[in-house]
DNA sequence: CATCCAGGTTACCGACGAGTAACCTTCAAG
DNA sequence: CTTGAAGGTTACTCGTCGGTAACCTGGATG
């Protein structure tokens, strides 16, 4: 801001209108991500993201080029935002199992927000095959990643042997699932259903005897 | 079939018909699921359903009210499936551990067929608020019954004391997402799927001290 | 043989929603 | 002061889809 009050008046009005324009855009996306959770995507239609925006749905044109185009996007930012916490999860110190609780834990605060939530109550299913096929392959890459921190940590040791394809399956869908059921004006805070569900999936359902028994950590 | 030979010809006659008519009215409600499994709720119309039952549209407004008691029962019948399932492992012998191992078991093997995995995939939220409650009411069953299932498990030491809510929530959630990514023309069995998600959830992903560790069974 | 009806058809209607065309307004720039 | 573009509006087109009306047909029934 300030460095940019210091530039031609002509710059700095083409960066505030580019600026203005990307905030409205993203506000476009997120509004319509909060619909496409509520209603489903085609469920959903333009009037009704322009009435909440307070503007007509021509309006919508100018930010966006389609109805895809929205879905697309939200999906994409989603799986961004997930890839992201993994990659920086993945990037941090300590063992394995340390990565993988803290990319479970960042995981659930994610698909409880807006594009998260997108990502898995809508998916990509409505998109046409060559969008779709992108979208999958960021998943694929997700998952890949995801399955990679499973495989070093049951190669250090930190973690029990089991075929890593599943248990990335396994464990990726009871953190994705909580996007299908949780409700951010109910009683539960992000933070304790992620600490609860991963705990659980790290410890199983079955006692533990010996000392480690107890939630560790 | 070898009673209803010897009664008389008419009421054998109705018989056969109310037969092939709801034979005919299950074709329905299973191809419509699989379609709507594959392109979702919307995205399938009356008319792609009638044409892969070789019929035309109108024909299907013979055995159903309208596109919405199509979902309704389909997400019924998923629903129905799995209560039973689990009102069967509960009645089952044996501890809570056991049933609810047999539970989960069968809960994989229901989402991923036709009306578990519609169930799953499209859910009731494209239904008017009175079929919608009617829904949630027997989801909250089915909840309670899987939790009462943990909670049993809990108080006779069979299971790791935790939060029953949310454990019922993460294990039916890592469950239930199955039924998302799962393909029958995969190379993976239904049984091979459950055996190992079962397995991971009981266990956890952290390794167990103990002679308990290897994967029990 | 006349009739009735289950089960299906063809042809249509009405609503709705994505996307477009043409127009209006504000305001910075020359 | 006019020009031009950003940002928005009203009014429309057009395809699709859920649902209905009216009609046809073959076989059991009296």
């Amino acid at each position: 801001m300030a460095g940019v009050a210091s530039l031609p008046s002509q710059w700095t009005r083409a960066l505030e209108r580019g600026e203005q324009r990307s905030v409205k855009r993203a506000a476009v996306l997120r509004v319509a991500a909060q619909l496409f959770n509520e209603f489903g995507y085609h469920a959903t239609s333009l009037e009704m993201v322009a009435e909440r925006l307070q503007v007509t749905k021509p309006t919508l044109y100018y930010y966006i080029r389609n109805k895809e185009e929205i879905l697309f996007e939200c999906v994409r930012l989603g799986l961004e935002l997930l890839r992201s916490a993994i990659a920086a999860a993945a990037a941090s110190g300590g063992t394995a199992l340390d990565k993988l609780k803290a990319a479970m834990h960042e995981y659930v605060l994610i698909v409880t927000r807006d594009f998260g939530m997108c990502l898995i109550r809508v998916g990509e299913d409505a998109l046409a095959p060559a969008a779709r096929k992108k979208l999958r392959r960021l998943k694929a890459e997700l998952d890949h990643e995801f399955r990679a921190l499973i495989e070093q940590g049951i190669a250090e040791g930190s973690l029990a042997p089991c075929d890593p394809k599943l248990a990335a399956f396994t464990v990726a869908g009871a953190l994705s699932w909580i996007g299908r059921w949780y409700d951010p004006s109910g009683p539960l805070g992000p933070e304790d259903v992620a600490r609860q569900s991963t705990t659980i999936l790290m410890n199983g359902l079955s006692p533990r005897r010996g000392r480690l028994g107890a939630t560790p950590r």
